[in-house]
DNA sequence: CAGAATCCCTAGGGATACTG
DNA sequence: CAGTATCCCTAGGGATTCTG
């Protein structure tokens, strides 16, 4: 590998924790349900399939930290509070939707590959 | 909510998985560093700087059995071993590469977000 | 409704040592 | 060189309970 490599990876590991913000576990499933439009927190944590009220909380503050995410609350009772992807947050949302595409495509290839791999392996 | 939304859900969750094999925190630093040709595991094990020898190993058999890593053997003495990017997995790359690049754009503004939100909620 | 707080447990992952 | 095997420890995250 050349020094052009190493120059490369100098680029991309500081911003691996952003991606990690964006393309983490749950924070995929969270910035999908709420790029149509503000969303409610009872209404995420339905549409995030799997993610306990802990975890939609330390993600939603997590995102909003970082910009992705604006917080806004009404003062009604019973509270009422939406959660809307920023700017920044769309425009990263088409490149992810870029990557999910693409990974959607070949989820075949890559369940096929897993087959062939632990059966090679298996024998 | 709508029920689109829900639909995209089902449709984005089962590659969140995926995703974690391409975006997760060691697989970037391994595809960004075979995405120019063969490397070796020592090369590897230098370029993702911060992994340890397990990591390696774990994460690169993990994109082995996915289909996005080929795994060359040649059987000289000392042990030579290489790891090239599939087709898919380049293409996967080029999705990420995009990703990437957004995010390493917005770097500032995020690092900004994070200490306008941690002084607002410091005081 | 939208959280915050607490308890608890497991799996991710580091350090180290050994081998074909 | 390119791994595998073991030990060990911390942080991610679930379940549950309480509140403005």
């Amino acid at each position: 590998m050349s020094d052009e490599v190493s120059a490369q990876l100098a680029e991309a590991c500081p911003i691996v924790e952003v991606l990690d913000h964006v393309a983490g576990k749950w924070s995929i499933g969270i910035i999908v349900a709420a790029a149509n439009g503000p969303v409610r927190f009872t209404e995420l944590e339905r549409a995030v399939e799997g993610i306990s009220r802990r975890m939609l909380t330390l993600n939603l503050r997590k995102l909003e930290r970082d910009g992705l995410l604006v917080r806004t609350v009404y003062p009604t009772v019973p509270p009422r509070v939406e959660y809307e992807l920023t700017d920044m947050a769309r425009e990263l949302y088409e490149s992810l939707r870029g990557l999910l595409d693409r990974a959607q495509k070949h989820r075949g290839s890559i369940a096929a590959s897993r087959i062939a791999y632990d059966s090679g392996n298996a024998a």
